[in-house]
DNA sequence: CCAACGCAGCAAACC
DNA sequence: GCTGCGTTGG
């Protein structure tokens, strides 16, 4: 037997060993699942499996890099090349390079980012001289994401009268056709987004069976690693591609499932057995990252959830310390709160930065925390956010970029056309859409041809327009020949950005500079990396679609120490000794816009379960009584979720005769003064205070009370969930009982069976509803 | 055509 | 507290 086999343990083993056929692994947090999803890739080769063969989706491109060297290690590295291993966006982007043209793309399409996508949409809203408020370019491109997640192209959209009057019905009627107009302006573009990367996969192999065949014979062995975050179009794929063979390996967790909000699908984990024939099941049970109590907490809370998968996590690890809860008097409290936490963990313990996470539910909380981690010199690195790839200037650069390949890249030629400004304005480029418009072609093989047009633009101009166009191609010219360090280098000094900024000369004009040396530096080091790749190049293509499709883990260089801070979405999987899960109140975690439905709910406190078994040895929860949102300081509650915490697993600082506030009035816990009177101002409680420490069973219920215990049933009467195969739809009606379908749908009708307090039962039928309470 | 300024709207999570 | 839009005056 092979060594590493030796390294797993029995339930881990099974699923490693089982060599044909569909499978799902459902792995509890922590249980080791990557090992299983490793071994049993380097497994298949031992066995004679080809590399080339094997297909292994995962969450993030840097989940994949790192099981590809764990790979390397055990069959070799020049085998471990072979294998097709990234995130759904990324594999199927090469794929659609390679065969897109079938679709009518080119194979240099542009993709869109989101900040592309609502630009066009707000665009379309201007145009068609729509009321910006009613239609928010935002709200606008949710929707449409939405609908390509869910397969319902323009056409499929125009013959389903129930989404039309969906939409109609939020005040929105032309959204069908401004969904049309950005897919044509897309197209036009020559550009893909995100959601069309799986679309347009989906529409490929659906209408070219020899392209469905080719894939089907060549992954013949399929991975798909957190499985429960695969939306409706991933689904699809995964299906089509595992067809034939039937040697499909999936695995994941509904326990962590927490992509709901983007489309994915946990009946997709849930349903699997029924998807194939003689699925065999595994379960990793045991948990070896986390002490007891942590694992026994976070158990107590999934708990609480009514949708799931029946699963026992254990582990044989130490009890360790309890899970310390504090709460603070401010956001900022809490920021240097956590910060001298960090510091006296580090001494006492001898730990380093890197073994530090501050997690919280949403990005705006990351401020706080930097003030005060700064304010006491601990480094620390912000994932996710505004990243840098987001910056104004860095974008530009990367515009340019973008244009050299894809000229046709609308969003690319706006934002860079007269920036730095070269004398072309608005009225020009007026002008110059509608005359590409007309022609049916893109702006820029407008100016191309500018001489052959007679467009009211004077000559000055003109000059200005065709030393632009010409700019772009001597670098794309260049591009033929270079790689994208030097074709990026060139782009920073001919195109004038960089004197732009010089010229400036304010702070923040130097700072973009260093910013785009940063991205040169990076630029460099990419190249010299794909260079030693046998399938790479280092050209500017390969650096432009790794830009697009990193994801915001995988930017990390994560080679110094530092404390690591984000929100629990991109928290996942990853795992940090002690872990300070930040900002625990009402309204903000759960957040305010799900608690609308249970499955909402569910969702968010699948999230904090994610948080929670984050940590290794020690886990630190805080909440405030205030904090800045909006620029003004609010009152806060504590959270739900700390009460469902089994309280044997706590260890609750909060003072337990504190319900007046009293001791944490006149300073912090730092000797800092605190501004009485604004605390009073902003705490006049109706009713009774939050409790200071867990509360009894008691005091539970007259909280309860007080938050309208009606108010859960009263929801639920208004929303509900439709599910009927593997989709999950919801519904609202209102008191006329007219039901209301928002989501996918055909011509259903639903029968529904209330019990107190929710819904006991619901079915699905081509019947007329019925509303039995 | 362009730079500066003021204000509206806002921020839930992401590839 | 920040971004980005639209307006205004040069």
């Amino acid at each position: 037997m092979e060594a590493y086999l030796a390294e797993l343990n029995d339930a881990q083993r099974a699923p490693v060993l089982q060599k044909e056929g569909p499978m799902i692994v459902i792995a509890g947090a922590g249980s080791g699942k990557t090992r299983v999803l490793t071994y049993r890739i380097a497994y298949l080769m031992d066995q004679g499996v080809d590399p080339f063969n094997i297909l292994s989706l995962t969450f993030t491109n840097k989940a994949a890099r790192e099981m590809k060297q764990r790979i390397s290690k055990i069959v070799g590295s020049s085998e471990a090349k072979n294998l097709w291993m990234g995130t759904f966006h990324s594999v199927f982007a090469k794929i659609l390079r390679f065969e897109g043209d079938k679709l009518g793309y080119p194979s240099n399409f542009t993709i869109y980012d989101s900040q592309d996508s609502q630009s066009v949409i707000r665009a379309i809203i201007k145009d068609f001289r729509l009321d910006k408020d009613v239609y928010k370019y935002k709200q606008v491109h949710n929707r449409i994401s939405s609908y390509k997640n869910s397969l319902i192209t323009v056409k499929a959209y125009f013959q389903n009268p129930e989404l039309q009057e969906a939409d109609a019905m939020s005040k929105k009627p032309r959204l069908g056709e401004i969904y049309k107009e950005y897919v044509d302006r897309c197209f036009k573009a020559g550009a893909m987004d995100f959601d069309d990367l799986l679309l347009k996969t989906n529409e490929l192999l659906n209408r070219f069976p020899e392209v469905l065949q080719k894939y089907q014979n060549r992954f013949k062995y399929i991975l798909v690693d957190e499985y429960q975050d695969t939306n409706h179009s991933q689904y699809l794929i995964v299906r089509a591609l595992s067809d034939k063979f039937q040697n499909i390996c999936v695995v994941g967790d509904d326990a962590q499932s927490i992509y709901a909000f983007r489309g994915a699908n946990i009946n997709n984990i849930l349903n699997f057995q029924k998807d194939y024939d003689d699925v065999q099941m595994y379960r990793l049970e045991q948990n070896y990252r986390s002490t007891r109590n942590i694992v026994n907490a976070a158990n107590s809370i999934i708990d609480k959830n009514q949708t799931k998968l029946d699963k026992i996590v254990w582990t044989a690890n130490d009890d360790g310390p309890k899970i310390i809860v504090n709460r603070l008097l401010t956001d900022g409290e809490e920021g240097r709160y956590v910060a001298s936490s960090i510091f006296e963990n580090k001494m006492q313990n001898q730990m380093n930065n890197g073994d530090f996470a501050i997690l919280y539910r949403t990005n705006a909380q990351s401020r706080a925390m930097e003030d005060a981690l700064r304010k006491k010199d601990i480094p620390y690195r912000i994932y996710g956010g505004l990243s840098f790839y987001q910056r104004k200037e860095i974008k530009d650069v990367l515009a340019y970029l973008r244009l050299i390949l894809n000229p046709k890249d609308e969003e690319a030629l706006k934002r860079v056309i007269n920036y730095p400004s070269r004398g072309i304005g608005q009225t020009t480029m007026d002008r110059l859409a509608v005359a590409a418009n007309q022609h049916k072609r893109s702006i820029f093989e407008v100016i191309e041809n500018l001489d052959k047009l007679d467009l009211k633009i004077n000559r000055g101009t003109q000059t200005k327009l065709e030393n632009f166009v010409n700019m772009i191609r001597s670098f794309a010219i260049m591009n033929e020949t270079s790689d994208a360090f030097q074709v990026a280098e060139t782009v920073t000094r001919k195109t004038g950005l960089v004197q732009e900024l010089k010229k400036d000369g304010t702070p923040e004009g130097i700072a973009r500079i260093e910013n785009i040396e940063e991205l040169l530096n990076g630029i460099r080091d990419f190249v010299e990396g794909q260079k030693e790749l046998a399938d790479a190049t280092g050209s500017l293509s390969e650096f432009l679609e790794d830009v697009a499709l990193a994801t915001d883990l995988d930017k990390d260089t994560g080679d110094d120490d530092r404390v690591a801070l984000m929100t629990i979405h991109l928290a996942k999987g990853l795992e940090f000794p002690f872990v300070y899960i930040v900002g625990l109140e009402e309204d903000l975690f759960p957040s305010a816009m799900s608690m609308n439905t249970r499955s909402e709910l569910e969702e968010e406190r699948r999230l904090f379960y994610v948080a929670l078994t984050r940590a290794e040895k020690q886990a630190y929860l805080t909440y405030t009584l205030s904090r800045y949102r909006w620029g003004k300081l609010v009152d806060a509650e504590p959270s739900r979720f700390i009460e469902e915490i089994d309280d044997q697993y706590l260890d609750l600082m909060v003072p337990q005769d504190d319900y007046k506030y009293k001791p944490m009035i006149d300073t912090d816990i730092f000797g800092d003064e605190v501004d009485k009177s604004k605390l009073r101002q902003t705490k006049p409680k109706k009713g009774t205070p939050p409790p200071a420490h867990k509360p009894s069973e008691e005091q539970l219920r007259k909280l309860r009370k007080l938050k309208p215990a009606a108010q859960e049933p009263e929801k639920a009467r208004n929303t509900i969930e439709l599910i009927e195969g593997n989709e999950v739809e919801h519904m609202r009606f209102g008191k006329g009982k007219v039901l209301k379908i928002e989501g996918i749908g055909q011509d259903k009708k639903a029968e529904i069976d209330f019990e107190e307090g929710g819904i006991k039962n619901l079915l699905l039928r081509f019947a007329k509803l019925k509303v039995l309470s």
